[in-house]
DNA sequence: AAAAGTCTCAACCGCAACCAC
DNA sequence: TGTGGTTGCGGTTGAGACTTT
């Protein structure tokens, strides 16, 4: 189907959307204007931000002279107005980042849209509601879960491709090694509880409980979650704690670990998706010598 | 041709995190 | 430490565009 082009004008142009008055959500700023921005709306905000910078969302209706609440201008600057925003078809190279990255993240939308430039939280939600979930389904494959639909109902683990390295002891734990350019620089741990009944009696951390997840460095366990998106995020609570104690004063360093961080899980999902394919080739190649590995 | 159904996406809403005091 | 205001996020809605019957 031919996609719109919003961009070529302003919303309620294109929409014909009736404009309604509201309160913002909140049962403050009786008599703002809800709905469909308007061309000449766009422009005062625009002119406004571009004369007064970003932020102050609040005060900035009042003083650009908008009957707008600051959450409205704020979202239309941020998904429509920016000059940086790109809009329009999603490209194949885009559409396999926001997949390996909803894999990773799950629904962290600004995350995800943190880094593919030009693309908002909104139009990668939207996009990933309307194509890629469908996408998925139709391949059998849960959106949520991003396992066969089968076996999707077994949410807490890892996901298939999470890398289990050849060089550890069996059945210890995913070795997340972190990038030796960061401060965060020793290969982190996650152990599962079933991992500590079996493996590391007397170490089991006293508040974790079956189904969780606990993230070590060496012996000494910092912190617990539950499934996998949980423990997405311990490593980068661990990465922050562990930067603000060796390297307090250097904030900067903390995204810098977990954008590393990201960036070479990322790429493992990108190598481990093409040794797949390349060794789905050599099956079909070989059927008598096929391996049978669908993770 | 028109009615019904589906798709798309801008915008809204509620909530939680963050920050200043 | 508690409180109130602000900001940002993710889920949801709704109306026009488009497709199917």
């Amino acid at each position: 189907m031919e996609m719109r082009n919003p961009s070529s004008s302003s919303s309620s142009e294109k929409s014909g959307k009736k404009a309604a008055v509201g309160t913002c959500g909140n049962g403050k700023g009786v008599g703002l204007k809800k709905g469909p921005w308007t061309a000449e709306e766009d422009e005062i905000l625009s002119s406004y931000i571009r004369r007064e910078g970003e932020g102050k969302w609040r005060m900035l209706p009042k003083r650009a002279g908008l009957l707008r609440c600051g959450k409205s201008c704020r979202l239309r600057w941020m998904n429509y107005l920016r000059p940086s925003v790109k809009r329009g078809h999603i490209a194949a190279d885009e559409e396999d980042l926001i997949l390996r990255m909803h894999r990773l993240l799950g629904n962290r939308w600004s995350l995800i849209a943190g880094r593919i430039p030009g693309r908002t939280d909104n139009e990668i939600k939207n996009y990933w509601n309307t194509h890629l979930s469908k996408k998925l389904i139709s391949l059998g494959i849960d959106p949520t879960t991003h396992k066969p639909l089968l076996l999707a109902n077994n949410t807490n683990k890892p996901p298939s491709s999470t890398k289990i390295p050849s060089n550890k002891p069996p059945s210890t734990g995913y070795h997340f090694p972190m990038p030796s350019s960061t401060s965060c620089n020793k290969n982190v741990m996650i152990t599962t509880y079933d991992d500590h009944l079996q493996h590391r009696q007397g170490k089991l951390p006293m508040t974790m409980m079956e189904g969780d997840y606990c993230c070590y460095d060496g012996d000494a366990s910092c912190s617990i979650g539950q499934g996998y998106q949980d423990m997405m995020l311990m490593i980068k609570d661990y990465c922050d704690t562990r930067s603000s104690h060796e390297n307090i004063g250097n904030e900067d360093d903390d995204d810098d670990a977990f954008s590393s961080f990201l960036n070479s899980l990322i790429n493992e999902e990108a190598e481990h998706h093409h040794h797949q394919q390349q060794q789905q080739v050599l099956d079909a190649k070989n059927p008598a010598t096929a391996s049978g590995s669908s993770s």
